[in-house]
DNA sequence: TTTCTGACA
DNA sequence: TGTCAGAA
């Protein structure tokens, strides 16, 4: 199928899909004209991707992500060891950044209660 | 009509 | 990522 056919089957824009494939996220075949031809495996690829992508992974971390990634009803299981290392450490980085977030705010909000009271 | 590449008031 | 241009 060409990109317009992908594009609707997975609900993502056909500059979305040029740009996967820009950062190697999927490599279609061409035709002698230069349009890309994608195969129905690139179907499920495109939405582990976008997964992945949910997941807040970097498209250079899903380039290598993918490989070792299985399929199973939705849900993405990693097989290589060093991949789940690297998402638990992923993880850890969103838990900080959640905590610092929830400093900053509490700090906002300690001034705009002050200000509450002062009116 | 569809897709391609490159570029950005 | 959207979107427009100019070409095939």
């Amino acid at each position: 199928m060409r990109i317009g056919e992908l594009a609707r089957r997975t609900g993502v824009s056909e500059r979305a899909l040029r740009y996967y494939e820009d950062q190697g996220l999927l490599r279609p075949e061409r035709r002698p004209s230069g349009y890309r031809v994608y195969g129905d495996a690139d179907v499920a690829a495109v939405r582990r991707i976008r997964t992945l992508l949910a997941a807040g992974l970097s498209t250079a971390q899903i380039v290598q992500v993918l490989p070792c990634v299985v399929d199973d009803e939705g849900v993405l299981v990693p097989g290589c060891p060093e991949l789940v290392d690297e998402l638990v450490r992923q993880s850890e980085r969103i838990g900080a950044a959640i905590d610092e977030l929830a400093a900053t705010r509490a700090n906002l909000d300690t001034i705009i209660t002050a200000h509450r009271r002062a009116s």
